[in-house]
DNA sequence: TAAATATACGCAATCGATTCCGTTAATTAT
DNA sequence: ATAATTAACGGAATCGATTGCGTATATTTA
């Protein structure tokens, strides 16, 4: 198989008898090349099957119109969600999107970031690690003025460009959601608390607990490593064998806590009536499984899509360190059938 | 902010009396360096915060070491694995992953194609979009000698490489399951019948139904657009109005699965009993609702590291599109409580 | 109509890494 | 001890697009 050779701005100046500069500026619509000419080249480059060579035009201007993304995993719900919101808003705006995946690894998350930085993108979106503690990786990105746009799991001693969500307060409604419906004695399962998101998200929790004067007990909060299936089975398990359970759980995600109402159904503990439980993301899952999972709904299509945003509209401007401009976006509690105990009640006090 | 300059190779040079040649030989391991000049010169680039400039070094050589993904949608739990696994491979050996989801547009797709062939990617992985029936944007990577691996959703009418499940067994199996069941009426979700794997799922149905001596009915074959869930929900509800409704469903996704059962449901039709239900993909909502849902599984993650692995592979050799290598991975029929209506019947006989 | 300005384009350096040819010095072979 | 290798490195062109500066022609102004 002959490979063809690739057709160059070169190949067309000597086709239409121009300078390279002119195909060049012809092609990037530049003013001082006629309208006319313009279309002509134009024509000519389509014609002849022209493609632009995007690594050359990125060695000269030192950067290269893609915006690099790292992230813990791809196939969570709530990450394919961010980065499809990042690909749709950079891929109008022309730019490509670079992902890599640290798999909750700190070690990972360095080495992707040194790739990303070797192929000169233009911004990059980050959600932490699980592990990551030290943000010294990020530093050449700053000092080349790249920009960083930390996404959910952000940094608190890091200044960049941050959009989150308001995880105090939704961790507050969630909380005070299972109060109002009568629940006492509430479960909390909390993720890794040097990532703020938990640690907000707890906070929240504690202090709906504090204002509605029901007691903190520390063998309901449960600490999880990777909030995943199999731990909120053990932690439910244990959970429900208390001589004293809990009438409630706000899991920190959906993952926990549809195990959790898995695991009460095993164990014959009726939901909600016994057991009321609301989640955090609104995973898929969340409206198809029975009981319907409550939880708390995120916007990660469009978080992605502001963080892209963010970048795009970073160029042009001179990076400054020390203008931290942090989005927090709202949320919302979804109330399904894993919580809803006073449907009936709270329905005719309203009507 | 002040942006630092960043040091190249020529910096390097200058810092340790060498020439440039040598630099670039040396950190690329060149073996007419010898070992300590090697140690020495990637010691100082690591001191002063040398980063290699894969622009620079992809114009040079006319590729990126980054391969492109060009797939319908990102959050779609199979294409989300299925990105996770080629990010993976890729990352493993060094390569970059670019991606670009089509929405299933054709129109999106051709552009997606050429903004990657624009940044000179080593290789492309394309799912098609539920539209495309003309391959003419995938021409010039072949020209180019750039490897294209077609994943799940393939062309018929196209030599490249391919990575694919067997649909057309898969279908049989599931229609097959069904009979053994008990089912009699068995009606197919079918999807767009130009995109080969949802035909080869029909096939295989309508092969199951003949083989066991079961009538065709048309009327029971839908075919779908998008197989969404609103789709599914409006399909079964007509099926189940029907003078004769059918007591078996094959899917050919588990979106549209889904909604035929939470439909019988709403409708008081009971599932397995009245109407037993197989979907495809093993979503993750498959097993947690309920009835959980047996489905088809499909081996995402791997399929994608097959296929980075041949772009891998293809590097080296000389491009030959005559070669077509195709890989056909074996599917599983995951069997829930959606299509098992003779659970004890089954275990008494073989026990 | 001469001067001033605008229009439309060309020249050549540049971005950073790679690599084909050398060249020099050190080692081995005879 | 001299020729023949080998080892270790340098020079300079190259990849393709961009852009500051310069120039010739055309157009406008006074």
């Amino acid at each position: 198989m002959k490979i063809k050779k690739e057709v160059t701005i070169y190949d067309l100046a000597k086709e239409l008898n121009y300078s390279p500069s002119t195909i060049s500026r012809a092609l990037n619509n530049h003013k001082s090349i006629s309208k006319k000419t313009i279309k002509l080249i134009k024509e000519a480059a389509e014609g002849m099957g022209y493609r632009p060579n995007n690594l050359a035009a990125g060695l000269r201007n030192n950067k290269s119109n893609t915006i690099g993304v790292l992230i813990s995993r791809i196939n969570r719900p709530f990450m394919a969600s961010l980065i499809s919101g990042i690909e749709e808003t950079a891929r109008k705006a022309g730019y490509n999107v670079l992902i890599s995946q640290s798999n909750d690894m700190y070690e990972n998350e360095v080495s992707n970031c040194n790739a990303l930085y070797d192929s000169r993108i233009t911004g990059l979106i980050v959600s932490l690690s699980m592990e990551t503690v030290d943000m010294a990786h990020f530093q050449k990105f700053i000092d080349q003025g790249i920009p960083i746009v930390f996404v959910d799991r952000v940094p608190d001693n890091f200044n960049s460009y941050k959009v989150v969500i308001d995880n105090y307060t939704a961790g507050y409604s969630a909380t005070k959601h299972l109060i109002d419906q009568g629940c006492t004695r509430i479960a909390h399962f909390a993720g890794a608390q040097h990532r703020n998101i938990y640690e907000e998200r707890k906070k929240g929790y504690l202090d709906a607990l504090r204002e509605s004067g029901l007691p903190i007990r520390d063998e309901l909060i449960i600490h999880f490593k990777t909030l995943s299936f199999e731990e909120g089975n053990k932690a439910t398990k244990k959970l429900l064998k208390m001589p004293e359970p809990p009438d409630g759980i706000f899991s920190a995600n959906d993952t926990a806590a549809v195990s959790a109402i898995m695991c009460a159904k095993k164990m014959g503990v009726e939901v909600p009536q016994e057991l009321a439980v609301i989640g955090f993301n609104d995973d898929p899952i969340a409206s198809i499984m029975q009981p319907s999972l409550s939880t708390v709904s995120h916007p990660a299509s469009k978080m992605g899509a502001i963080s892209a945003k963010r970048i795009l509209n970073h160029s042009g401007q001179n990076y400054d360190a020390d203008l931290t401009e942090i989005t927090v976006l709202g949320t919302e509690i979804i109330v399904r059938d894993s919580s809803l105990r006073r449907a009936r009640l709270l329905r005719s006090k309203t009507s």
